[in-house]
RNA sequence: GCCGCCGUAGCUCAGGGGUAGAGCGCACCCUUGGUAAGGGUGAGGCCGUAGGUUCGAUUCCUACCGGCGGCACCA
């Protein structure tokens, strides 16, 4: 039989061999570094037989799924370690993860930080023992039994409900004292998974996700192939809690949230100058993309909740307020009953289809207090929601020109490596196949016109139709949801929208939901970290600084100010009685882009000094052409 | 909402059964200095809130509120 390797070279094999005889036979060197091997795509162990002829990587530290075997090892190893120094402690599963791994236990005692110094220390120890990983195969009921002596009920319900009858299952023996339930691979011993590693956290997790379930303890670690990778991911963490918004959005005076205002969020007039920005730009562009811009209701009585569907499916999470004559009102959660309002008021034809109905709408929704976080998630915030009502024909074009105008902004923001995700229909639902299968496809045929990678979220649609998300990453790599876009062939019908078509009869409009920033609140958060609040010129609170040497400067210092307020730059004078270095250490830490620095020297010439943020070097420009430059440096995105 | 950890000055943090400390920031004074911290003096705290234990609680205990990290949630 014949093996194929990455270069395309070809072994001959007379029995079928294991991927460690391939790996032999390259080289000796190879076979000892292998930690697994790749057959067909698939991983496996370096002792499982490759059957058939097949395409094969050996596996070793440096190859891209090296770090999900030392991962996953590691997290045996945690068990093992976890069980031996607390023998109470129940196991259940332990995953490899993007940057690590960790195992969840059920224990009736929670883990103390103490606790894990000890098991990380003694998970060195089991590393340093290079017990070989075993792997076995067992009858499905003889493990079950196996599992309920052990007192191991997570593992044996697992395989009672999870593996069908009859099934084989294999179990993974680590030296002669420990095993564990596990599909594998792994590598051929405890050694391989070396000593970057580092346990990070205990949390709380519920077994198989569900909260109606105990909740297990999970600790988690973080695992790499050299001491280097892992230094290197330690100092990105030191680095990312550097750029954190909450962090910087207090050293830059950007806002606040305090006791009194849970989930809402207090402006500072600098983080106020950046919110205002980022609204004026998406407003252009919405102008000109052709939407209609309106501003709804912040209480609207119950029953437009009632008959939109949100008091029976939204209700736990909508502000009430009972009014002196005893109306029950809730703080819009959402928008779009609201629109569909406007909407019936009068757009009665298909000549004004597709209609674009816009509003920077103040949405309040009663959050789980343990999802609060910073600007990310909060309670009241605001939309650049849009409402889309078109016929079912117009669902593609209208998607694909959405599509295009997201990239734009996301670009003008400096977000290149947006994430789609396209979510269809879930489990319950309304409206018939039909009409899902036609929402599906149009959707999936824009998407697929922007030539924008997606993946598929199966199942995770609204209730009334397919989506797209646009997902960016925050500092430490944690996605949140911004964009947003979303067929929906419900509401019209609840709220009964229609307009009349050609032929003169009713009918009804879908409705596209649409955001781009999402919510303004989380956007500028992402937007904080990302650019590490050094913001480009046009987003920037403050523009321009002019710092001044001397007093004796200081009329000239607020003369240029002044100028260069005219050609409409954000600027702030600092008079103080200062040094230059005192003050150009200041502004840089609260990262103005530019210090215009003024002594005598320039206040005589009619100069100015200027210094860019980042840069040690000084410019000298005469005052004029200074505000004809910064006021260009300093224009927003092209809206055109 | 659940599990764990945390809550001391505007910020970062030390302390600890006998009602508190540092650095930075702030105010005032001296200094007018050419590109990342000049010097001095001073003000500033219901030690998250409410109970309990104690002769005495900021310190120990309980509950609540809030924050942080996960989990769940994110229509």
């Amino acid at each position: 039989m014949t093996i194929t390797l990455p270069d395309g070279n070809q072994l001959a094999f007379e029995q079928p061999p294991t991927g460690r005889e391939v790996a032999e036979r390259i080289g000796k060197r190879l076979a000892k570094d292998a930690l697994v091997v790749k057959v067909d795509g698939e991983l496996r162990d370096l002792d499982q037989p490759i059957p058939q002829d097949a395409r094969v990587e050996i596996v070793t530290p440096t190859h891209q799924d090296a770090r999900q075997i030392i991962r996953h090892d590691a997290a045996h190893v945690m068990a093992e370690a976890v069980q031996e120094l607390f023998p109470d402690a129940q196991v259940t599963f332990g995953p490899p993860t993007e940057t690590g791994f960790y195992y969840d236990f059920a224990r009736a005692h929670p883990f103390s930080s103490d606790d894990l110094e000890k098991i990380e220390k003694r998970m060195h120890e089991i590393v340093d023992a290079d017990k070989p990983f075993v792997r076995e195969v067992w009858d499905r009921d003889a493990a079950a039994h196996f599992f309920d002596q052990k007192g191991e009920k997570y593992k044996a319900q697992h395989i009672r409900e999870g593996i069908p009858k009859g099934e084989q299952i294999t179990i993974y023996r680590q030296g002669d004292d420990w095993l564990d339930l596990c599909r594998g691979p792994h590598a051929p011993s405890t050694g391989r998974v070396g000593h970057a590693f580092k346990l990070m956290k205990v949390s709380g997790a519920y077994w198989r996700g569900d909260p109606n379930n105990e909740q297990l303890q999970r600790i988690a670690g973080t695992a790499w192939e050299s001491e280097k990778r892992l230094n290197e991911y330690l100092t990105m963490l030191e680095e990312a809690e550097k750029r954190d918004h909450r962090r910087l959005g207090r050293e830059l005076d950007l806002f606040h949230i305090q006791e009194e205002a849970v989930g809402s969020v207090f402006w500072h007039p600098k983080g106020w100058t950046l919110y205002r920005q980022v609204e004026k730009y998406v407003r252009a562009m919405q102008e000109r993309e052709g939407y209609h811009e309106v501003k709804t209701p912040q209480l609207i009585d119950r029953a437009l909740w009632e008959r939109s569907g949100h008091w029976d499916k939204f209700r736990e999470a909508m502000f009430t307020a009972r009014s002196e004559d005893d109306h029950v009102l809730a703080l819009k959660p959402m928008n779009c009953p609201a629109h569909v309002q406007i909407f019936n008021k009068g757009i009665t034809s298909y000549r004004d289809l597709p209609y674009r109905m816009a509003e920077f709408g103040s949405c309040h929704r009663y959050e789980p207090s343990g999802a609060l976080h910073g600007l990310m998630r909060v309670r009241a915030f605001t939309q650049d929601d849009a409402h889309i009502f078109c016929t079912p024909e117009q669902i593609n074009s209208e998607t694909q020109k959405f599509c295009d105008m997201l990239l734009e902004i996301y670009k003008a923001f400096g977000f290149e490596d947006v994430r789609v995700k396209f979510s269809d229909r879930p489990e319950t639902r309304a409206g018939s196949d039909a009409v899902w299968d036609k929402a599906e496809s149009a959707l999936k045929e824009a998407i697929e016109a922007t030539g924008l990678p997606y993946t598929m979220n199966p199942g995770e649609g609204a209730f009334y139709g397919p989506k797209l998300e646009f997902v960016l990453r925050d500092a430490i790599g944690r996605d949140w949801q911004c964009g947003t876009h979303q067929v929906d062939f419900v509401l019209p019908e609840r709220l009964d929208a229609d307009y009349v078509g050609e032929d003169g009869n009713k009918h009804r409009p879908v409705m596209l939901h649409r955001a781009i920033v999402g919510s303004f609140e989380r956007f500028i958060a992402i937007l904080i970290e990302e650019h590490a609040g050094r913001f480009p010129m046009w987003l920037a609170p403050v523009q321009v600084t002019v710092a001044t040497i001397t007093s004796a400067a200081d009329d000239y210092a607020k003369q240029a100010a002044q100028a260069l307020r005219q050609a409409g730059l954000r600027v702030e004078t600092d008079l103080r009685n200062e040094k230059i270095n005192y003050k150009v250490r200041e502004h840089s830490n609260q990262k103005v882009p530019v210090i215009a620095v003024v002594g005598e020297r320039e206040a005589q010439e009619r100069t100015v000094a200027l210094r860019r943020l980042g840069s040690k070097q000084q410019e000298v420009l005469a005052l004029d052409d200074a505000v004809t430059r910064l006021g260009e440096e300093a224009a927003p995105p092209k809206v055109d």
